[in-house]
Formats: C-alpha cells, sequence, structure tokens
DNA sequence: AACGCGTGGTG
DNA sequence: TCACCAAGCGT
C-alpha cells in the first residue's frame, strides 16, 4: 500500500485491510473481487491483485511463510528491490538497505549527488551508500528513520535544515542549495480530457460496466460514458457514445456532478449526467449490471465512480 | 530503458 | 487553479 503513496493515505485502508484479511491464508483464499474493493480509492489496482497472487504463492509454496531472503522476496509479484529491503530490514531484522523517494532526497542532498536520481549510473551510488550506511544493530529503526527524515524534515519543498539532525554534516544544506538536489527532471505534458458519465438507475440499482482487463483502471467497475470532445454538445456526445459502445439507447437528462480528477498525465474534467433508458427495458449489455449502492464498494470501484455516486446522494434509486 | 499505472496533499 | 510529489513495480 505504501509503494508512491504517503502513510497518512495509507493509515484508514490498511487497518480496515487488515479487519478483513487478517492473515496470508485469508488473503490467499479471499475471491480478486473482495481484495479490490478493500483497495477501492487508493489506487494502482494492479498492487492489490499482486499482493493476492503474492499471498497465493506464499501459501503454495513457502508453507504460508514469507520468505526472509531477497532473492525469493523479489520473486513474489509487487515486491522489488525497495519492498523486499523494507521487509528483511523492519520484519526479519537483516542489514539490508531501503532506498525509496525519500531516502533519495536525503541521501542526495547529504552528498550534493546531481543527475537523475531513478537512473544509472546514480541510481546504483545511492543503493551502495544507503547499504554502506545501515547498521547491523536494529537496521528497520534506522532505515525507518531514514525514510521519516525525508518525510518531515528533509521535505521536497522548504525542507527546514534549521532543525535537521544532520545539518552539520550535510554537503546541501551546508551550501544552502537543499533545493537544487535531487536534480529534478523533466515531466511529460499533462493532457487535458473531458469525460462524461451516464447515471441510470432502476429499482435494481445503478447500471454499471466493467472497463476492459488491461490499461487504465482495469477490470474496475465504472459508469458507462468515456471521453468526450470539449466543443459541443455534451449530452449528445454521451448519448451516442453510449449507443457505439454499449448499444444503449438512453436519453441524457440533467448534469447531476462536475469534477476534476487526475490520472497520471490526463487532466480530466467529468461530468456525471441523469439518463434513462429508451424503450422497452431489454437485458443490459454483456459487461454491465444493476448494481445496488449499498453493495458499491464491493465491485473495485474507481474514486471517479465514487465521486459520482457521492454527487448522485449515495440514495437507492 | 522508458513508460504506464491512481489518488491526495501542498504551495 | 495547477504543477509537483509521494514508503515503486511490471513490462
Amino acid at each position: 500500500m505504501l509503494q508512491q503513496t504517503t502513510v497518512q493515505t495509507v493509515l484508514p485502508y490498511y487497518h480496515a485491510f487488515l479487519e478483513v484479511f487478517p492473515t496470508v491464508e485469508a488473503l490467499a483464499e479471499s475471491p480478486l473481487d473482495a481484495v479490490l474493493a478493500r483497495w477501492s480509492g487508493l489506487g494502482y489496482y494492479s498492487r492489490a491483485r499482486n499482493l493476492k497472487r503474492a499471498a497465493e504463492r506464499v501459501v503454495e509454496e513457502h508453507g504460508g511463510s514469507i520468505p526472509d531472503d531477497r532473492e525469493r522476496l523479489q520473486r513474489l509479484p509487487g515486491i522489488g528491490e525497495y519492498t523486499a529491503g523494507a521487509i528483511l530490514s523492519i520484519a526479519f531484522s537483516r542489514r539490508e538497505p531501503v532506498l525509496d523517494g525519500n531516502v533519495i532526497r536525503v541521501l542526495a542532498r547529504l552528498f550534493l549527488l546531481a543527475g537523475d536520481p531513478r537512473k544509472q549510473p546514480l541510481r546504483n551510488v545511492l543503493w551502495t551508500l544507503a547499504a554502506r550506511m545501515v547498521p547491523a544493530d536494529d537496521p528497520g529503526d534506522f532505515n525507518q528513520g531514514l525514510m521519516e527524515l525525508g518525510a518531515t524534515v528533509c521535505a521536497p519543498r522548504s525542507p527546514t535544515c534549521g532543525s535537521c539532525p544532520l545539518a552539520t554534516i550535510c554537503g546541501a544544506g551546508r551550501a544552502g542549495r537543499a533545493g537544487e538536489f535531487p536534480t529534478p527532471q523533466p515531466r511529460p505534458v499533462t493532457v487535458p480530457v473531458r469525460l462524461a458519465a451516464a447515471v441510470i438507475s432502476s429499482c435494481r440499482g445503478f447500471l454499471m460496466v466493467r472497463r476492459a482487463r488491461a490499461g487504465l483502471l482495469a477490470d474496475l467497475w465504472e459508469f458507462p460514458g468515456g471521453e468526450i470532445q470539449r466543443r459541443g454538445d455534451a449530452q449528445a456526445q454521451l448519448a451516442r457514445l453510449l449507443l457505439d459502445r454499449h448499444s444503449l439507447r438512453v436519453t441524457v437528462g440533467r448534469e447531476l456532478a462536475r469534477f476534476g480528477h487526475s490520472i497520471t498525465n490526463r487532466r480530466m474534467t467529468v461530468i456525471a449526467f441523469e439518463a434513462r433508458l429508451e424503450g422497452a427495458r431489454r437485458a443490459v449489455p454483456p459487461g454491465s449490471s444493476w448494481v445496488d449502492p449499498g453493495d458499491i464498494g464491493s465491485y473495485g470501484v474507481s474514486s471517479m465512480a465514487l465521486k459520482i455516486l457521492a454527487g448522485v446522494g449515495r440514495q437507492r434509486p
């Protein structure tokens, strides 16, 4: 959960998750949809699928015990160099380093290391430094302390060097150049996108569709709709979209919710419209289903769907 | 190696 | 409002 996600965001998810899946066996035996439901809103949903698969393999291949060596750990899905180091040092008290965004920042400033820290050759230099620094006694505490320093004092912007315990030995801090490290890297341009979604309700709930098995928000449920042109009649475009993509003939009504949403390099404006099916009530198209709003979390919906639902007021139709 | 993958906080 | 960044990993 903590991969690319802050502690504050993770904490409530973590506690709820452990309530439902208290053991590796419980996680391994639970349906994937139940796992995704507890992940709903946290993002990077591949992490949930990887975690579930890793639990299955720990049960099947390791007798239910987490491996305590780097080779076997990194063979589990979702566990890379960083996570293996975190598990080994924190859980098993092994003298193994961690290198995350926080440690990268602290080390780059301590040693005035310029360049892209995520690429070679600097990446190797940082791992070597981290490995040489970690002590044999309480390596987990040391690693967590290093990460915590980066998350609090040695912050990305406006670091508080005046209250830093490493101020006297920090190259960048002593030079008053902490803001120059690590070297900022160019980012891909963000593309503005406009999305329209249809909120179609009946006595059986909301009509939702399951996204493709691969790609963006893979396998998650959403309100039917998609990208529309910035110009033009949004309602008409949405009706055409539902007909083309889902063979749904609908009348689009009033706007229910509008909000901004960002995914990777896309900056989206999402507009949700009330809509109703035209003509005789037919079977819903394949991949779609009437969803009870009370069960919405059990379908692994994304935060986009949750925001739309909030706009609807979470009321049973 | 470079890119895709979510969401929330911050200045 | 918006760019930037976060306890990275898989392909």
